[in-house]
Order: C-alpha cells, then sequence, then structure tokens
DNA sequence: GAACAATAATTGCATTTGCAAATATCGGTC
DNA sequence: GACCGATATTTGCAAATGCAATTATTGTTC
C-alpha cells in the first residue's frame, strides 16, 4: 500500500482523515441537516432559531425567558431579542411575572401554535428521508444513539476547561 | 394513557415530540459537537472555520479558493476574509497564480501544518469518548451512517426548492 | 426601612456571516 | 488588439450572535 502523502506523519502509514472524522462528520451532517430545515421553513417567515423556540414552548407550556435559554441553549441575550421580533410577529407573547417582576413568561400565541402544528409534516418527512435507507439495516434506534451521543458530549465538558487552562498555564510560563 | 396537553391536536394522542424528532435531534448534537471541539481548540488559536480549511488543505494540498470554498462549504465571501486572517496569522499563504491571474491558491504555511497535526489528537480523543458506549453495541460504523444521510439530505434540496416556489405562488394568488 | 447582595433580563459593542454588487482577469470574436 | 461575456475573488452592507456591562427587581441583614 503506498503512502498518502497528505495523511502521515514522518516514516508512518495512512493516519486519520480529519474530515473523516467522527466529530467532523457529525459536525457537518448536524449543520447541514440544520441549514436545509432553514431554507425549508423560511418560505412561513420562520428561522431556524425561532423554530426551536416555539417547538420548545409547544412542548412544555409557557416559560420564563432564562429557562426558555437553558431548554434551548440559545444565550439569553440573543433569545431576549429574538422573542422581542416574535412578539412583533405575534407569535408570542411576553409579560413580566406579577408576583415577581424580574421574570418574564413567554408563551405561544394561537397564531403561533397553529404555525408550529403546520410544521411537523415538515419534520416528519425530513426524519423520513434521513432515515430512509437504514429502515432496513437493523439499525433500531438512531435517535437514541444520538440522545446518548450528547450525553457523552457532556464528559467532555471538564476536560475541555482543565486543558485550557492547563495550556495557558504553560504558555505564560515559556 | 393519558393525553400529553402540549403534544396533541383536538382529539388525537401524543403525537410528536419535535424536540426529539431526528432532524431536530441531529442538528442539536451536530451544532453541540461543533461547539465543544471549537472550545477544545480556542487555547491554539483556532476557530472552528480555521481548523476545518487547515484540515481541508492537509488532505488535498493547495488549493484555489473557490474549491477550497466547495470542499468545505465555506461561503466563498466568507472564506476570502478567513483565508486573510489566516495569512497574517502564518497559517497559510496566499498568491494568485502566475497563468492564471483570476484564480488564487492557498496552502498551509509549515506553521499551519504544525498546528493541525497537533489537532489530530484532540480529534481522536473525542471520536473516543462520543462513541465509547457503542463499541460493544454492534454499530459496526456510525461514521458511515452519517456519510449516507449526509447524501440523502441533498434528495431534501430540489424539493424544498419546488415547496418554496409552490408557496410563493399560493401566496401571490391570496 | 436603608443598604447591599443576588437574581433576571436587557442593551452596547465587536465579530462573524451571507447575499448582492463591484472588481479583476481571462478567452474568444470581429 | 478592442470588445464582450464568462470566471474568480473581493468588498459593501445588513442581520445574527456572544460576551460584558447595565438596568430592574427582589430578598436579607442590621
Amino acid at each position: 500500500m503506498e503512502d498518502c502523502k497528505s495523511c502521515t506523519k514522518p516514516g508512518s502509514k495512512t493516519l486519520y482523515r480529519l474530515t473523516n472524522s467522527f466529530p467532523y462528520l457529525l459536525n457537518r451532517v448536524g449543520v447541514q441537516m440544520g441549514e436545509l430545515f432553514s431554507r425549508r421553513i423560511a418560505g412561513y417567515g420562520v428561522t431556524l432559531p425561532m423554530y426551536r423556540v416555539m417547538a420548545a414552548l409547544w412542548e412544555t407550556g409557557d416559560q420564563r425567558l432564562g429557562d426558555l435559554a437553558a431548554m434551548t441553549t440559545i444565550e439569553i441575550s440573543t433569545l431576549s431579542r429574538l422573542v422581542g421580533e416574535m412578539k412583533r410577529r405575534g407569535l408570542v407573547t411576553r409579560a413580566r411575572l406579577k408576583d415577581n417582576g424580574r421574570t418574564v413568561a413567554i408563551n405561544l400565541t394561537p397564531k403561533g401554535r397553529t404555525l408550529v402544528e403546520e410544521l411537523i409534516p415538515i419534520a416528519i418527512h425530513f426524519e423520513e428521508v434521513a432515515v430512509r435507507d437504514f429502515a432496513s439495516k437493523n439499525i433500531s434506534d438512531l435517535k437514541t444513539i444520538l440522545a446518548e451521543i450528547y450525553e457523552s458530549l457532556k464528559s467532555l465538558e471538564p476536560e475541555i476547561e482543565e486543558a485550557n487552562k492547563a495550556r495557558k498555564a504553560a504558555k505564560s510560563k515559556a
């Protein structure tokens, strides 16, 4: 077998193709799914972040802004402005709580609810197309796998902080 | 079984949880992977888009800007500016071709090559952590599945254009 | 009940990105 | 060899985003 000039370290055989690594692939596929879905729903006047907010509200009922930020993993300052825009479009309500004026409650309007329900068939269709070819392949539940991967990724967070701290320390010494 | 108030249409049982749909999950997992990886490599002075560019160059050698845009699916105007920044940081070279002054050739510098090779173990580690629990589960090749899903997604593109066109037409009539 | 810490949301600001328009170069045609 | 369409890249501009600072409200302590 011939060495691959680009993918080797000196003296070794082909090692690893970064663009075929699992992290790279998973990221690309996930981002691409988001972009396609985004384009598909654009005609409904909804962006992907708006869709995510509506989906969360649809499933859980009204939420405080901070909780909504946690559920959707949308940064709270971004979400604050996004909800403002969604309110302007009549998709959600936003109101300070009477018993605690610090917090703001967000809820779907009937219009928002109707809209998100219109989008369900699209999600189902995308799901169908994406995993169509695995129905026959005994991949029992790819969704479960993804959910588990999402959990696994959490164990990387402390590692990342530590690694960055270590690198910073090493650098400041140099 | 009790109805789920949030997840039903009137009169029906629990239908579908958008946040547990395959498109939603795949997107979230993929984006999260990217964010974590991005944070992990930040200490090396590299952003995720820069990493993607370096990975592509590392595997294929020098490229014209347009080809690099196609390979990485980074919009060419974004890539143009990104490469400018990477050149300033000494990671890549950028030079107009002598035989065709329209095109620009991008290449890794030794510094860029060294840097991307430093990041390989991180990618391997992330891969390890993410799929650790499936080694025992007879999921022979999750990467292949993802690559196939990426291909499946392509079939959505013409649909999307058509659906948007149809919606536009319906709206202008109304 | 005034002062101060804690919690929740918003705003300011700089960066990144995508689309569209502008620029630069090439290849062919008369 | 000047003109024109095609190709390749860059630039202008507006929108989205994250972090940090600010504002608003509540709870606690003396």
